[in-house]
DNA sequence: TTCCGTGCAAAATCTTTGCAGATAC
DNA sequence: GTATCTGCAAAGATTTTGCACGGAA
């Protein structure tokens, strides 16, 4: 279930020439904890460990996250709302894809294994070294169809 | 190989109480004069359009590309540059996927139909009318995999 | 004639960066 | 001890918005 302990992220850290600071750690905690399905906003996070009382400046939350995607640790959403979202990035058979309402931004998750043999195969065939791979479905929901405002 | 003509595309708008107006039509041209394979952000499409002597203001760009997506006459891709970029919607055999190095942002293109079907198959299992369905695929290029820069 | 669309300028959002002090290794 | 990391404040980049005028239906 969990993907990353911090012993391992420190080892693939060091391994890099990089540190493994209380920072770094508290934030892949938050993410391991989070409920399957849940994404964070960097606003969200930092919004949930000023409450914790772990604060961490917001620099620090946008840097550890892009060197977390970048790692393959989190994976890096849109989800339409005008800014990035993430979450851990797990595996198969926890691997999913989303499908997004493009009027309120509805979010649901499927799963699908051929997609993730798909990406893994095309990465493959390119030489590519497979970080994420994602299907995003952009719709309108049953809601948003109903009504009456266009667009 | 045209999805709209500008009759369609003004049925479409009419339809939903809009108009049809000259800078709409302009950036429709555009896109379906733009080779495969190539996409424009906002930037570059009002560049594109000062240089031929149309120039359309950027307020007016955005709000036809964010118009033009939601109408699913334009496709929105996250190239990871920071900025979104657009290209046609075209359907099957035209329709197709990103494979995206992030660390210098090198993008290589690939089709699979097996993908745009489980996209519809998904959404009409929820109920969703279907505008937009990619594989977004991130990985380290070969070249970047042999830089010796960590990430 | 009506009300939608455009252009301009200003504002809002999100994200990155320079720098000095702190700290992991 | 040294190079990396953090927090702060400021800057940068992208996108949105209010408003008055112009134009499509």
């Amino acid at each position: 279930m969990t993907a990353y302990s911090s012993a391992s992220l420190k080892a693939e850290l060091n391994e890099r020439g990089w540190r493994l600071t209380p920072q770094r750690e508290t934030i892949l905690h938050i993410f391991q904890e989070l409920p399957q399905g849940e994404h964070l906003s960097a606003e969200d996070l930092y919004q949930r460990l000023e409450e914790r009382g772990e604060g961490i400046s917001l620099s620090t939350i946008y840097r550890t996250l892009k060197l977390m995607a970048r790692m393959g640790i989190l994976r890096e959403l849109d989800l339409g709302e005008g800014h990035k979202h993430y979450e851990i990035n797990q595996p198969y058979p926890h691997h999913h894809h989303h499908l997004i309402c493009i009027r309120c931004n509805e979010t649901i998750e499927f799963k699908n294994e051929s997609i993730l043999k798909t990406g893994a195969k095309t990465a493959q065939k390119e030489g590519y070294h497979l970080l994420d791979c994602q299907l995003t479905i952009h719709g309108v929901c049953p809601k948003c169809q109903r009504s009456l405002i266009p667009v």
